[in-house]
DNA sequence: TATGAATGAGTCTTCATTCAT
DNA sequence: CATGAATGAAGACTCATTCAT
């Protein structure tokens, strides 16, 4: 959407130039935040890389507190949205899953940083934008997601052992963090050549066979 | 006045309090790393917590880089090592992998805040931990498992579609990100109430049915 | 929205806004210097409370510096002239010194934050505007009025310790200085409930019988 | 009493080095209050004139608020306690008030900055230190002046326009403004060579005579 | 072993000022 | 006549680090 803001520009660049550094500035605080998380990211970092000065940072945001503030809910939250809205239109747990896991992989396709930003600015204890998020964060969906699944449960199609208010952790868990570690792989011997398809097609798997496992199939306990 | 109480036990060796400030320097670190993240942690706030002055980490420490290190080297690796280390011990993989998430939920029982340092200090880029873990980290262990994982698909035993090589982060995604997340759960609607057990219970399920599934029945992706 | 405004001003001719933002914004920083002082005063304030753009101040003034020489040179010292001309019209000293004492308390009435920015800006060490008034300060009246006093006091009509120089210094100390604190009286549980009038008559009275004292009865000193 | 607490350094001076550093940035930040103002004072400059890093008015004081609190409490309070404290030792309004102006003249002459001080930043509206200095203020010898002057006035020992209440205000009036204003004098053409001791005459002269005076001996009103 | 004093470098923030439009 | 965008310089405050004792 601020390509679009930014898009209309042509015409008439003056008038617009304001509104371009504003979006500049909150896409290269997005970038630092998920380098070098909020904390270690300083507000002369952030105009260096949007190629201004420290005092328009104020200028804009008037403020750090308010300028994740923007960045919560000018970039964040809309994504999510459309991560998670589409998840209303079905009630098939499987396409459910799937549709969700393809959604993230597509989003963090093109915010590589996104997966990093949530598993060290809302995810973790302290997140600088947590709270910020959290606020507006549509929880009918996750709540259609767990009700799917709950059902699903009862009707016998998967374990038990599963608990339906986990399936949220379990699909960032298998998206999310693994995304977020990809850039550190190279630097692992044991994940090395691993691709964002082989992970797209590990993660799907790895969910669609959890969720649709029949119950009683495995020895249990050592 | 804390060095008045330190230097009243008596029957304790002289030269154990230096020891016994450098472990309560450790710990305090690791908690204040694990709550607010490491960038967002001052020395003077870890000697706070530890009852001494700022002086004294350099005193042990020299520097905040070798704080970092002494953390990762004498904290963070050990337990790593005692989570893993077992894993040497089979070849069947369902217990291998139970094993593995029970270990994960021991020891975070005992300290609690080592996934939400994990995931930020470690599994994040740029987490200020991260390059001292991996220079030590174990990855034979890492590598015994994937072999164990490659072994089972060949034998047909799990869905091709898996990647052997992004198990350790399944693993990873269904114990530790849930269980970094725990502290804020009281505040998300959808999760209220979900118990260390659940938890558990969900995680082994999860990756159980998962990495045991027949191969048959998948490939329903379009 | 300002702007706005003004412009709807129908039958004003266009040029008179300017002239109207300029003795707004003249308004608006004296009354800022009384409350703040001038230097915690900032351009912005200025333009804030006067409802135009911090860039008009430099419009109109061009310079912090220059905004500083109007309100001395077109709010101060006409004024201040317009208060001590009247004393060139007597010779009789008491009378001089009642209409004095009158037509301050006159000019404060309207601009009840006048002595507070005499105070502070002008009487005061490094007061912003001091030697702006000093510059331009008509001071053949007050030298009138010192040689009125030395004439009584030659004559003998007022005491021989008092100083003629310091007649002037006299009449701010009894009307500016408590003119200045009235704001802050009610804070202030010993002078609770003096209203502006017993302010002037007790100035009066004070002046007056110590301008008027008879010679002998004095030197009791230590 | 800082003199006390640096004159007892001697012998050891290391230990005292802190104390010393500390009083010399309150002289230092009293002295430039004086001269500009508080609110045109940084902490830097107070630090280079204490001859210290502007780091070590943090170190001492945390706060620019916590300094204000210690000018405050630490030098003005006391002062004006010495000040005002003998009032209570008499019933005699007119020894009183000398003694009042003699104190006030004296305290002066060994802290010239004072007067300047006072007139801005607790007289005047908005001054810096006013909120602080009227918390501490001993009023009650304030009230005993106020109870001496209304005996006198219903004695008929003095005019019945003088209003007790403002006998504070004619005090500081007559010593503190005059005081203030000192500095500027030689500027001043009609106050060159006024002395230090024809201000305390004229002073006390003044305010005798004032509070002396029998009541109806001077024709009111023109 | 332990600490109080001291500092330089850097962070966030404010503000007067400029300028193209 | 009027303003939004932009900036350099400076202010308060923080923090890792050093050092004499």
């Amino acid at each position: 959407m601020p390509a679009r803001a930014r898009s209309r520009a042509i015409g008439r660049p003056r008038q617009d130039a304001g509104v371009a550094a504003r979006e500049l500035l909150l896409d290269s605080a997005m970038g630092l935040f998920a380098e070098q998380g909020a904390a270690a990211t300083t507000l002369a970092q952030i105009a260096a890389r949007a190629g201004v000065t420290p005092a328009m940072v104020h200028y804009y945001f008037n403020d750090r507190d308010r300028l994740l503030d923007a960045v919560a809910g000018e970039r964040l939250l809309p994504t999510l949205t459309s991560v998670w809205a589409p998840v209303a239109e079905t009630t098939d747990l499987l396409p459910m899953l799937r549709g969700l896991v393809r959604r993230i992989l597509k989003a963090t396709e093109l915010m590589p940083w996104l997966p990093g930003l949530w598993l060290r600015e809302i995810l973790s204890d302290g997140g600088q934008l947590r709270s910020r998020v959290l606020k507006g964060m549509p929880f009918e969906y996750v709540r259609h997601l767990i009700a799917t699944v709950a059902a699903a449960q009862q009707r016998g199609a998967i374990s038990r052992d599963l608990d339906p208010r986990l399936v949220l952790m379990s699909v960032l868990g298998t998206t999310l963090l693994p995304l977020a570690t990809m850039r550190m792989w190279h630097e692992i011997p044991v994940m090395q050549g691993v691709s964002r398809e082989d992970l797209a097609r590990h993660a799907e798997a790895l969910l669609v066979s959890a969720f649709s496992a029949p119950p009683n199939r495995h020895s249990r306990g050592k």
